[in-house]
RNA sequence: GCGGACGUGGCGGAAUGGUAGACGCCGGGGACUUAAAAUCCCCUGAGCUUUGCUCGUGCGGGUUCAAGUCCCGCCGUCCGCACCA
C-alpha cells in the first residue's frame, strides 16, 4: 500500500468500477426484500449545494448500508426541472430555458457522481423533458376523466413581478414566495385539482405515518384545518331572507350580539351600491395589510349596515349587522355572529362599538351576566344565561343547539376545512403543457391520448414578458379533436409541484407506454425512506401524498401513502464575516450589489433574515439623504476571502480584522457559502462525505467549519495507515478487542437504521482508537477487516482501494460483517459503588455477581468506608452488574 | 395568540431514571525533525486546603435510594401557522 491515500485519483477510479460493472442499478426481478431509498430531487440550478451533499450522503450511506444487509436497493436520481429560474435565465442572459437546464443537468450529474453517491443511474429522470411530462399529461386527463379536474373562473393570486399565478401555499404573508412582490387578486379561468376531496383521508392518513416526524404532520394537520361546527341561518328581521354563519362556538348563541359579514360578501356588495360610506369602507377593508405584523396591529373596523337580524332561538331578539374588517370571506360562510365574551376579536369589535358582552360560559365561579374583563373566556365550564341549555357542559351545549337547529330547520352541523383546491394553472412557458383544447363549438376538450406528448416548442421568445406560448405564431392553432373545426391548445402550463408529486413512481417503472405499470409499483412503493428538508414540510410533501390517493382511487396503483419513511434533515451553516465602512451620501446603486447591505441601525441587525432569496438591502427603514446622516455599509466576505487565526478572523487582502458574525444558513447573499466542487478536489470525496455524518445529529443544523474538514481529511488517512497494518498471517487473541469490534458492528448498524448517523460516526472512531492501542493479533486483522466494511457506507472510496488488497471483489458488494452475539457478553464489569446516591468507588466484578457479594464488596471499600463515616448502612439498592448504592 | 422543538464544557454533541461530558473540533504540553509539515504520546468542565474534596446539564420547586432524563412553575432561543369564526 502507498504512504498515503489519493483521492484525487482513487475516487475517480472506483466510479468508473462501479459504473462498469452497474453496481448499483436496481434488479427488478431480484428476490432479495427491497428497498427504496429516495432523496429529494434537486432543482438543477447549475451547481450542487452543500446542502445537496448532506441530504444525499445520508442517503447514499443508508442505500449502501442496505445493500451489504442483503436487500435489493433502489436508489435512483433524477432533476425537477421545470420552473421559474430557466425563464430567468432566458430573459436576462438569452439562452433557452431548455438548453440552460439541460447544461446544468450535465454540470450537476458530474458533480454528483464525483461524490460517489451509490445511484442506479439507468432511471435517470428529468421532468422537463416529454418522456417524462408526456406521461403526466395523460395522468392529468385520467384524473379529469374520475372528475378531479376541473376549471372555473376564479379570483387568483397573481404576481406581478413572475407574472403568474400563485397556488395559496405559494404565497407567504402576501407576497409571492420565490419575488416577495405583493401579490394581487385577478380574476381567470383557472385549472383545479379537488385536493379538497381528500381533504378527510390526507388527515386521517397522517395518523398512519409513525416514520413521519410529528412536526411534519402536525403542520399538515394545521394546513388542513379541520373544524367542525354549525351552518346556521340568521333571518332579517322582518323578511324571509337570511345571513348565513358558521360556527365552532354554538354553544354561545346565547351570547351573540352583533353579526358580521365580510367587506366582499355579497350582501355588502349590493348594499353597497346605494352606500357611498359603506363602498368607502369597503375599500379600506381590502387595502389592509395581510402580514403578520400589520394583522397584529390591525384595528378592528366594522361598519353599522343599520340591518338587524333576529335571532334563531328568539324572534323578538334583534341582532345589528356589520361588515367588518376581520372577517374572511373564503372560510366558512364569510359571516359570523359575534360573541364577546367568549371570543377575543369579537370582544376587542365589542368594546370599540359599545356592543354589549355576555358571558354565556361560567369562568370558575363567575356566573355574572355583565363581562367585564378585557380578555375572552375560551375555556371550558358549564353553560349560563343561555336559556334552557344553562348547566350543560360547553361539550354538551354544542351537541344539543346542533340537535335543535337541525329539527327546527335553521341549521346543521357542518365540518370545514382550511384546505382549498389546488389551482394549478401557470401562465409560464417552462412547465408542462395542460394538454386540453379550446374549440367554440365544443367548449374545452381533452388532447386524444394518442396525440400525447403535447410538447413545448422549441422555438420562443422571451423578450417581452408573459407567457411565450401566447405569443407564438403557430404552436396553439391546432384542429378540435371534437369537430376538427379550428381551436386553441391551452397555453397554461402545470405547477411545477405537480411534476415532483409522482417522479418517485416513475423512478420504480418507467415503461415508454405508461407513466408506470402497477406490478413496478408494487414492487418499490412506498418508499422505505424518504430525505430532504423541511421546507417541503407542507407543499410537496401534501402534494404527492393527494397525488398517490388519487391515483388510488381511480385504480392505477394500489399503495395510499407513498413515503412509509421520512427524514428531514438540517441546514448547512457557515459563520458569517463582515467589514463596516461609513458613508455618506448613499449611492443609490450600491443596493443593487450583491454581497453589501445597508443598515442605519446596530451590526446585528445584519443577521436578521432576509425575506425574499437575493434581496440585499435590509433593515427596513427609510433613509432620508439629509446631511447629517451617516450609514454604515455592511460587507460581507465569503470564507474564501478570510484568514482566521486564534479566533481572530482577517481579511486576506487587506489585512484588516473582520467581524465574525452568526452561524447562520449558508446563503449567496450573506457570502457564507462554500463549493462542494473545490472541497472534493481539495480533501477528496469521502472527507466531505465523512464531514457531513459527523458531529451534529442530522435533523440539527450542520456548522461547517475548515477545522472540521481538515479534521475528516486527517482521519481518512488515519484509516488508511490503519488498513495497512492488517496483517492475514497475524495470530493470537484479544478478547477485550473482539468484543469492542463486534459491539461497534451491532452499535453502528443500529444508529444507522435510526439515521444516527453522527453516532455511527462515533462508534467508529472509537474502535479505531481501540485498534491504534492493540497489540498484533488475528483479532486486531479482525478488526481492521470489520472497520473497514463498517466505513464502507461512509467513506466508499477508501474502503474500496483497501479493501482491493485485503478482501475479495468489491467492498460495495460485501456483506455487513456479522458477530456471535453470545460474544457480545462481557465476563467482567465495572460497577459503580454510590454512598447517598454519590459515586464514591468503581469496582470491577464478574459479570452475574450475586447481590450480596456485590453489596459485600461495596462495603469493603475504603472509600466508601470514609464516605460513610462510620454511619450504620440503612438500606442497600443492588442493581446487578450495575451499581450498588449505600443509604445510611 | 396557537402549535412544535430545543436549552449539557471554549465549540459540535454523547448519555434504556443508575459512573454526566462518549466521539470529534479547538487549545496546551511533549516526542520525532537541522527546521517545518505530517505523525505519535499526554493533558484539557469549574473551583479548592489536590491519596482527595466541593460544585456542575437555563432558573425555582417536587417525586425517587438515585434526576440531564420524570412531574409542576418560570426564563430564553429557534421553527411552523395565524383576524380560520
Amino acid at each position: 500500500m502507498t504512504e498515503r491515500f489519493d483521492p484525487s485519483q482513487a475516487d475517480g477510479r472506483w466510479q468508473r468500477v462501479w459504473d462498469e460493472r452497474q453496481t448499483f442499478r436496481a434488479d427488478d426481478s431480484s428476490d432479495k426484500p427491497r428497498s427504496f431509498v429516495l432523496e429529494m430531487f434537486p432543482y438543477p440550478s447549475g451547481r450542487i449545494h452543500i446542502g445537496h451533499v448532506r441530504n444525499y450522503t445520508m442517503g447514499d450511506v443508508l442505500a449502501r448500508y442496505k445493500r451489504m444487509q442483503g436487500f435489493e436497493v433502489l436508489h435512483p436520481m433524477g432533476w425537477d426541472a421545470f420552473g421559474m429560474p430557466a425563464e430567468n435565465a432566458a430573459m436576462e442572459q438569452g439562452v433557452h430555458p431548455g438548453g440552460w437546464t439541460r447544461q446544468n443537468i450535465a454540470n450537476m450529474k458530474a458533480q454528483l457522481q464525483r461524490l460517489g453517491f451509490a445511484l442506479d443511474w439507468s432511471r435517470e429522470l428529468a421532468t422537463c423533458e416529454p418522456e417524462y411530462y408526456g406521461h403526466e399529461q395523460a395522468l392529468f386527463l385520467d384524473l379529469y376523466a374520475a372528475g378531479l379536474v376541473y376549471r372555473k373562473e376564479s379570483a387568483v393570486n397573481w404576481d406581478p413581478v413572475d407574472m403568474t399565478v400563485l397556488a395559496n401555499e405559494q404565497v407567504i404573508d402576501g407576497r409571492g414566495w420565490r419575488s416577495g412582490a405583493l401579490v394581487e387578486k385577478r380574476k381567470l379561468s383557472q385549472w383545479f385539482l379537488k385536493i379538497t376531496d381528500f381533504a378527510e383521508e390526507l388527515l386521517e392518513g397522517l395518523s398512519t405515518l409513525d416514520g413521519w416526524p410529528e412536526k411534519v404532520r402536525t403542520m399538515q394537520e394545521n394546513w388542513i384545518g379541520k373544524s367542525q361546527g354549525l351552518r346556521c341561518t340568521f333571518k332579517l328581521a322582518g323578511t324571509q331572507d337570511g345571513i348565513e354563519v358558521y360556527t365552532t362556538r354554538p354553544d354561545t348563541i346565547f351570547g351573540a350580539s352583533f353579526l358580521a359579514i365580510a367587506a366582499d360578501h355579497p350582501l355588502a356588495a349590493s348594499l353597497a351600491a346605494n352606500a357611498p360610506e359603506l363602498q368607502e369602507f369597503i375599500a379600506i377593508c381590502k387595502r389592509g395589510g395581510t402580514t403578520a405584523a400589520e394583522l397584529e396591529t390591525a384595528e378592528k373596523l366594522g361598519f353599522n349596515t343599520g340591518l338587524s337580524v333576529e335571532h334563531p332561538l328568539d324572534p323578538d331578539w334583534h341582532l345589528p349587522v356589520y361588515v367588518a374588517n376581520f372577517v374572511l370571506m373564503d372560510y366558512g360562510t364569510g359571516a359570523v355572529f359575534g360573541c364577546p365574551a367568549h371570543d377575543q376579536r369579537d370582544l376587542d369589535f365589542a368594546r370599540k362599538y359599545g356592543l354589549p358582552a355576555h358571558r354565556v360560559v361560567a369562568d370558575g365561579d363567575n356566573e355574572a351576566l355583565e363581562y367585564d374583563s378585557d380578555e375572552a373566556y375560551t375555556g371550558p365550564g358549564r353553560l349560563v344565561n343561555s336559556g334552557w341549555m344553562t348547566g350543560m357542559s360547553v361539550a354538551e351545549a354544542k351537541a344539543a343547539i346542533i340537535a335543535k337547529a337541525g329539527q327546527d330547520g335553521w341549521g346543521e352541523a357542518e365540518t370545514q376545512y382550511r384546505l382549498r383546491d389546488w389551482g394549478v394553472s401557470r401562465q409560464r412557458y417552462w412547465g408542462t403543457p395542460i394538454p386540453f383544447i379550446h374549440c367554440e363549438t365544443c367548449g374545452v376538450v381533452p388532447v386524444p391520448k394518442a396525440d400525447l406528448p403535447v410538447v413545448l416548442p422549441e422555438d420562443v421568445d422571451f423578450q417581452t414578458p408573459g407567457n411565450p406560448l401566447v405569443r407564438h405564431p403557430t404552436w396553439k392553432h391546432v384542429d378540435c379533436p371534437s369537430c376538427g373545426g379550428k381551436a386553441e391548445r391551452e397555453t397554461d402550463t402545470l405547477d411545477t409541484f405537480v411534476n415532483s408529486s409522482w417522479y418517485f413512481l416513475r423512478f420504480a417503472s418507467q415503461p415508454e407506454d405508461a407513466p408506470f405499470d402497477e406490478a413496478g409499483i408494487a414492487r418499490w412503493l412506498p418508499v422505505e425512506q424518504y430525505i430532504g428538508g423541511i421546507e417541503h414540510a407542507i407543499l410537496h410533501l401534501l402534494y404527492a401524498r393527494f397525488w398517490t390517493r388519487a391515483l388510488e382511487r381511480i385504480g392505477k396503483i394500489k399503495v395510499k401513502e407513498p413515503f412509509a419513511s421520512l427524514f428531514t434533515q438540517g441546514m448547512v451553516t457557515h459563520e458569517t464575516y463582515t467589514k463596516q465602512t461609513t458613508h455618506k451620501p448613499v449611492p443609490s446603486v450600491l443596493s443593487e450589489v450583491e454581497g453589501l447591505s445597508f443598515s442605519s441601525a446596530t451590526p446585528e441587525r445584519q443577521n436578521s433574515p432576509s425575506t425574499s432569496s437575493g434581496q440585499t438591502v435590509e433593515g427596513g427603514e427609510t433613509i432620508n439623504a439629509s446631511e447629517d446622516v451617516t450609514i454604515v455599509l455592511t460587507q460581507f466576505l465569503s470564507p474564501s476571502e478570510v484568514r482566521k487565526e486564534g479566533g481572530k478572523a482577517f481579511e486576506i487582502a487587506t489585512g484588516e480584522e473582520v467581524e465574525v458574525g452568526r452561524v447562520i444558513k449558508m446563503s449567496k447573499s450573506k457570502k457564507n457559502v462554500v463549493d462542494p466542487d473545490a472541497i472534493v478536489e481539495k480533501y477528496g470525496a469521502d472527507a466531505i462525505r465523512w464531514f457531513m455524518l459527523s458531529d451534529s445529529p442530522p435533523e440539527r443544523d450542520l456548522p461547517w467549519s475548515e477545522a472540521g474538514i481538515e479534521g475528516c481529511a486527517r482521519f481518512v488517512q488515519r484509516l488508511w495507515r490503519l488498513f495497512g497494518q492488517y496483517d492475514a498471517a497475524a495470530t493470537g487473541e484479544d478478547r477485550a478487542l473482539d468484543r469492542k469490534r463486534d459491539s461497534a458492528v451491532a452499535a453502528t448498524a443500529d444508529d444507522i437504521e435510526a439515521l444516527g448517523f453522527n453516532k455511527a460516526v462515533a462508534r467508529i472512531y472509537d474502535l479505531a482508537n481501540a485498534i491504534d492501542k492493540a497489540a498484533p493479533s488475528a483479532s486486531r486483522s479482525a478488526a481492521i477487516r470489520t472497520l473497514l466494511l463498517l466505513v464502507a457506507p461512509m467513506m466508499p472510496h477508501l474502503a474500496e482501494e483497501a479493501w482491493a488488497s485485503i478482501g475479495e471483489g468489491l467492498i460495495a458488494e460485501a456483506d455487513w460483517p456479522s458477530f456471535d452475539p453470545a460474544l457480545l457478553v462481557e465476563d467482567e464489569v465495572t460497577v459503580a459503588i454510590q454512598v447517598m446516591g454519590k459515586l464514591r468507588d468503581t469496582i470491577t466484578v464478574a459479570k452475574g455477581l450475586p447481590k450480596d457479594q456485590m453489596e459485600a464488596l461495596a462495603l469493603a471499600s475504603d472509600k466508601v468506608q470514609r464516605a460513610l463515616e462510620g454511619k450504620p448502612v440503612r438500606k442497600v439498592i443492588v442493581v446487578p452488574d450495575r451499581l450498588v448504592n449505600l443509604v445510611a
